[in-house]
DNA sequence: GACACTCTGTCCGAACACTTGACACCGGCA
DNA sequence: TGCCGGTGTCAAGTGTTCGGACAGAGTGTC
C-alpha cells in the first residue's frame, strides 16, 4: 500500500499542476502568477517554489504532464495499426490533430506574453523531446520488434521533429503531413527490414 | 477556496472509515483491528487514535457517516410523495428495504462477536436516532410545513423507534409494517391538521 | 498456574511539510 | 524619482505524523 502521505504529495502536485495549467490556457505564461497559484489550491506561496522550484519549472512540470497524456493518446492510435508505415501515418495525424485542439498549446502558441511559453516547443524543448523519444521509443519497439532498435529512433527523431515543426508553424492539415511523413520514411524502414517486395513502397 | 490541509485532513478521515467500515463488513467488531485500519491506508496506527480517540470512536463514525448516507436515500423517497402520510409509507418501506441489504447494519447484527456493533442500534442508540432525528425532521418540516413541528416531531420518532426495532428484529415484509404504521399514525396527523375530511382515513 | 501472544491505548521525541512574515531585487509606470 | 506588483529566498514557528516503547487486558497453551 502506497502511504497516505505519498499519495497527499501527488495529489498536491497535480492540483498545483492544474491551477497552473488553467491559469496559462487562460492568460499565457504572463498570467501565469505563484501567488494566484497557491492561493488557488489553498496552499502557501511557498509551497510552490518548494514544489517547482520557479516559475520556470512550474512551467516545464504543466508540460511534462500534457505531454505524458498527449503522448499516451498518440499510443493508442499507434497500437491500432499492424504495420510501422500505417503505425507511423497514424501516429502524426493524431498527433497534429490532438495539438491543433488542445487548449495548453493555443494558448502557449498564441496567448499574449508567452513567447516564453512557446520556447517549451522550440528553443527549450529538449524537456519535451526527450519524454516523448522515452515513451514513443518504448512504444515502437514493443509492438514492432521487427524493426530495428536504431532504425525505429532516425525514424521517431525525424517523425518527431517534422510533427513539432508543424505544431509551432502549421502548414497542410494533419492527413497530408502524415502521407507524406510515410512516403518519406518508408523506403527507409522498408529497406532496413530487407521487405523492398513490401506491397507498401509509395515511391 | 478550502485549504490543501483541510480536504486532505478530511480525505484522510474518509479513507480511515472506509478501511475501518471493510473490516467490519467482513469480520464484524472483532474484526476491526486498528493496526490494519491504520496499515490499509498508508497512516501509522497512532494517527488513527489520534483521529478517532479510541476503537468504539472509531465505530461510531463509521455508524454515523453509513447513517447520513441511509437518511439521504430515505429523504429522496419521502421527496417523493406529496402527502405526508404516502410520504410516511414509503419512507417506512424504503428505510427497511435498505436496511436488509446494508452489508455493515447485516455485519452489525449477524457477524460473530458483533454484540459491539450491534449496540449502536439498540442500547446506546443515542447518537443514530439524533442524527434521524435531525435529517428527517429538517426533512419533513421543509416538504409539509403545514404539519405542525411538535407533531412532525411525534411521528417521527414513533416510526423512527419502530423501524429501528424491525430492523433489529424482523417481521413482517417492509410494505406490510409501512402500511401498518401509516394506518396507525394516520388519525393523528389528520386530526391535526384538521382533516378528518380527508380521503384518507385508514380506519 | 505460568507463559506467550495479540491487541488496545498512551506517551514522547524526532522528522517532516507547510505557514508566516520579512526582505532583496527587478521592471513598468505615473 | 518613487511606487507598485511581481519573483525568488530565507529563517523561525507550527502542526501533524511517525516510530518505538510500554503497560494492561484477554486468550489460548503447556
Amino acid at each position: 500500500m502506497t502511504s497516505f502521505a505519498d499519495r497527499t504529495k501527488r495529489r498536491l502536485r497535480d492540483e498545483l499542476l492544474d491551477a497552473a495549467q488553467e491559469a496559462v490556457v487562460a492568460g499565457g505564461y504572463d498570467g501565469l502568477r505563484m501567488a494566484e497559484v497557491a492561493r488557488r489550491t489553498g496552499v502557501s506561496r511557498q509551497t510552490v517554489y518548494n514544489e517547482f522550484g520557479d516559475k520556470w519549472g512550474l512551467l516545464e512540470a504543466v508540460a511534462a504532464r500534457e505531454t505524458e497524456r498527449f503522448l499516451l493518446d498518440v499510443n493508442t492510435a499507434i497500437a491500432e495499426q499492424p504495420d510501422p508505415i500505417d503505425g507511423l501515418r497514424a501516429a502524426v495525424e493524431r498527433a497534429l490533430t490532438l495539438a491543433s485542439e488542445n487548449p495548453l498549446i493555443k494558448a502557449a502558441l498564441s496567448q499574449p506574453g508567452s513567447d516564453q511559453a512557446s520556447q517549451l516547443l522550440t528553443t527549450r524543448g529538449q524537456q519535451v523531446l526527450e519524454l516523448a523519444h522515452l515513451r514513443l521509443g518504448a512504444h515502437v519497439r514493443e509492438h514492432w520488434p521487427e524493426v530495428p532498435a536504431e532504425d525505429a529512433t532516425s525514424c521517431v527523431d525525424v517523425a518527431l521533429r517534422v510533427v513539432i515543426s508543424h505544431i509551432v508553424t502549421p502548414g497542410p492539415p494533419p492527413a497530408a503531413v502524415a502521407d507524406q511523413l510515410a512516403r518519406v520514411l518508408s523506403p527507409f524502414l522498408a529497406q532496413k527490414r530487407g521487405l523492398a517486395e513490401s506491397r507498401r513502397l509509395y515511391l
